[in-house]
DNA sequence: TAATTGACTTCGC
DNA sequence: GGCGAAGCCAATT
């Protein structure tokens, strides 16, 4: 066994990504969500940087939003973004998704 | 290695 | 409802 204690970025990394593929078509999770699957809860920042740094076609990175259902960033194409999630039969609205509650993965109450 | 940046979140005014 | 500041984390330079 070897150093556990330690956070191994790159671990992170991979985790976030394989949350972002476990976001099933037609729901979508916010960067804070996917980073508390990731075992980080307040790595929302990282999240959006390691998903803009994905470059992987796996990972639906489209599917990942902002907290309160804003479409947050897309390099800069936050409309394309805003395109995909409505191909994916989502409905969005004055940049946030309509029934974020509803889309939203994993569906989770406060 | 250190410092800066950035697709975030939340509270306060 | 809009604006500002603080906190947190990873990638890039």
């Amino acid at each position: 066994m070897k150093r556990r204690s330690t956070a191994p970025a790159d671990k992170f990394t991979a985790r976030v990504l394989t949350a972002a593929r476990r976001i099933p078509p037609g729901r979508v999770a916010t960067y804070g969500d996917v980073a508390a699957m990731a075992g980080r809860p307040r790595a929302a920042r990282a999240v959006g940087n390691i998903m803009r740094t994905c470059g992987r076609a796996d990972v639906p990175c489209h599917r990942v939003i902002a907290a309160g259902g804003r479409i947050g960033g897309y390099g800069g194409r936050e409309t394309f973004k805003r395109a995909l999630l409505a191909a994916e039969g989502l409905i969005v609205s004055g940049g946030r998704v309509r029934d974020f509650d509803r889309v939203r993965w994993p569906q989770r109450k406060r």
